[in-house]
RNA sequence: GCUGGUGUAGCUCAGCAGGUAGAGCAUCUGACUUGUAAUCAGAAGGUCGUCGGUUCGAUUCCGACCGCCAGCUCCA
């Protein structure tokens, strides 16, 4: 038998017999790396580590420590099967779906005729445990499509797979007796290798995400290489589950959603409006300075209108349903554009007055299918800080440019650290699914890359993953726990200046379509409102804070001197409650805290006596006395600065 | 919309193998004048999500609907 040469991730070569397999090399290297393996790449495939190696090749074999995120995905995808076998063995007449690894975890789509209750997931965690503690080889077989047909012949999802997706000789995966799966791999050598997971839920889902296919029941775990990654995430899971806007939203006293008026729309309580006041003032004052115009346009518009820009026709199904009116009909507006657009062209522009920036607030109605609700994050009614930018093509460049420094600033200003950008481009044209012609989709699609470029953003290029109207820019931001949100966006529009026959004269004296670019940058600020209280988990920083003090007079022997302390911070704008009950510091203190108020001025004979106030910070305690004035000016720097610490 | 779960006082929750409900906090009243995370006592508060069915009798069992939750699908 002859010899290949396999190149290590070092440089260095090893010369072994051809059909020697990952594990083979890894014990030549040492035991301890043959013991810690758990899948190999080779020549940049993933392998099985028993699996031969016929040429030459470079070999890289990884372990948990080798942080390498297509090993956890390995791993994940093993402790699927381990999950399917135990489902088999306790349910032999379950029918098997998919299994895939993802984000933190996996999944198994079953098809069964009673649901899985809780106390089944502890029963099939509690035989996923006993098979890992058997050591199960997860062996490949290679099997010819026709048998491997007859062989899942009960198994009518496994056999649609295979049908579609196997060739004429296809790997299977077998872990212990009762199971077996049509799989591509690789896996890791035994259920051994599982150090730590859990089950975590079971939901529904749809035989291939198609909500016409049969519905099946998908059991969710996580899984890591050791119980210390387990735990922390279960702990970043309980963290997510404090900062839930929803439930913070209801013991802050933010905001609701009644019953009696309806899903998806939402009621800002006084303490939510005082936080919603300063992020619309704030963006109104940014696109007044930035050079946006502006304007307000109805809630409420012809049909006909919604028939010119289309959204009658392709965006119908999100619309609310049409209301008659005098012989015509209207429909609540699910987007603010057309409305916009009818401003523009309300008189004849010339490329001098361009380009023509129009923002709004506008309040939006989108009908969401029943089940799709989330608290703020995905409602019926929301405002949209929208703004529509008409120009020339010489101009799109710094529009852009203009809209992406804005983006940044807006991230910035509320205390996100850190991004992701993402370009959206069509297809070259080639399905024809996307409207305006290759010299518009070139033009903008080179813009945005160039203005991208130009502010060192780093993004990722999504190809065909535009709008079918234009090209488009996405900025997602990162927040405190590390989770990513959906934020601004830029998009690019050559269907409705056609629609709407939009038109400026230009140098030459002749009438141009000008391009049209939609930016959202809060995107809605509902929807903003409640990432930003999931970032700050309710502790808005003092310059969002809906209070920002609270009065605390010890006794009733104070309440005098503690009003005109409150008189002089209301005075000099400070968001300040006076807390004038009966009753002990000691619980105005404690509500105080559980309400996340920034500071607490306590006030008691000595306070009254020097023209003090006793701080206490929500977060550093105790801070001792200060003068109120001294108090009144630190407060007023923090806002003016808008700090994220106190 | 689909699958599964769920819905008891303002909030968090207990209870009921079918005999019209209970706690803590909040609220109100009274007492306590209190120094950095809950003072004490009393009172009041519920057509047990809605409608219908079974039953002598339903909050409890059944059905439909509505809302909420976890997902699917979709998306700002």
């Amino acid at each position: 038998m002859s010899d290949i040469q396999i190149t290590l991730p070092d440089g260095s070569t090893k010369s072994v017999p051809a059909g020697s397999t990952p594990i083979d090399v890894a014990k030549s290297i040492s035991p301890r790396l043959a013991d810690d393996a758990l899948v190999a790449r080779v020549n940049g495939d993933l392998y099985d580590l028993g699996r031969p190696i016929e040429a030459d090749a470079k070999l890289e074999i990884l372990t948990p420590r080798s942080n390498d995120p297509d090993a956890l995905f390995v791993y994940r995808h093993s402790t699927a099967h381990l999950l399917a076998a135990a489902v088999m063995e306790l349910y032999p007449e379950t029918k098997l779906g998919v299994g895939p690894p993802i984000d933190n975890g996996f999944y198994y789509d079953f098809q069964r005729a009673t649901p899985f209750t809780p106390e089944d997931l502890e029963k099939i965690e509690k035989r996923m445990w006993e098979l890992q503690a058997k050591a199960l080889p997860y062996a490949r077989i290679m099997t010819e499509k026709n048998d491997g047909l007859s062989k899942y012949k009960e198994d009518w999802m496994k056999c649609e797979l295979i049908q579609e997706k196997a060739d004429a000789t296809f790997s299977e995966y077998t872990l212990g007796p009762h199971f077996i799966d049509f799989c591509r791999g690789p896996h890791l050598p035994s259920t051994g290798k599982i150090k730590a997971f859990k089950l975590l839920s079971v939901a529904g889902a749809h035989w291939k995400g198609n909500e016409k296919n049969p519905a099946l029941q998908r059991i969710y775990g996580t899984a890591w290489f050791n119980k210390k990654d387990l735990d922390a995430y279960l702990a970043k899971l309980e963290e997510a589950k404090k900062r839930d806007h929803r439930k913070l939203g209801q013991e802050l006293d933010l905001f609701s959603i009644q019953e009696l008026a309806g899903p998806g729309l939402i009621f800002f309580h006084p303490k939510g409006g005082r936080v919603r006041k300063i992020l619309e003032d704030w963006m109104r004052d940014q696109y007044l300075a930035r050079g946006y115009a502006l304007v307000y346009t109805p809630h409420v518009m012809r049909r006909d209108l919604w028939k010119t820009s289309g959204h009658a026709n392709f965006y119908s199904e999100n619309m609310f349903t049409p209301m008659e009116l005098d012989d015509a009909e209207y429909q609540l507006k699910p987007m603010n554009c057309p409305g916009h657009i009818l401003i523009y062209r309300d008189k004849l522009r010339s490329y001098r007055d361009l380009p023509v920036r129009l923002g709004e607030l506008g309040t939006v109605y989108r009908y969401e299918r029943s089940g799709t609700m989330h608290g703020l994050l995905r409602v019926r009614g929301f405002t949209q800080d929208d703004a529509h930018i008409f120009c020339t093509p010489e101009q799109i460049e710094s529009e852009v440019v203009n809209c992406l420094e804005f983006a940044i600033d807006v991230l910035k200003t509320y205390g996100f650290d850190s991004y992701e950008a993402e370009v959206s481009t069509w297809d070259g044209g080639a399905s024809g699914k996307y409207d305006g012609s290759a010299d518009q989709w070139q033009l903008a699609e080179n813009a945005l890359k160039r203005a991208v470029e130009s502010l060192n953003i780093v993004a990722k290029v999504m190809p065909d993953e535009a709008a079918f109207y234009g090209p488009k820019i996405d900025m997602k931001l990162v927040d405190a726990i590390g989770r990513k949100w959906q934020l601004s966006t830029v998009q690019f529009d050559f269907t409705l200046p056609r629609r709407f026959g939009l038109e400026y004269i230009a140098e030459d004296g002749k009438a141009h379509q000008p391009l049209m670019v939609h930016r959202a940058l809060y995107g809605s600020v509902e929807r903003f409102f409640g990432i930003l209280v999931e970032h700050y988990a309710g502790a808005f920083p003092v310059w969002l804070a809906p209070v920002q003090a609270v009065v605390m007079p010890i006794t009733d022997r104070q309440l005098e001197y503690a009003q005109t302390v409150a008189k002089k911070l209301d005075d000099a704008g400070v968001r300040v409650h006076l807390d004038d009950r009966k009753e002990k510091v000691n619980l105005k203190i404690r509500e105080a805290q559980l309400q996340k108020v920034p500071y607490m001025l306590v006030v008691g004979d000595r306070e009254a006596a020097e023209g003090t106030v006793a701080v206490r910070n929500r977060k550093h305690g105790d801070q001792g006395a200060k003068p109120v004035a001294q108090f009144i000016a630190d407060l007023q720097a923090l806002v003016e600065s808008k700090a994220v610490t106190e």
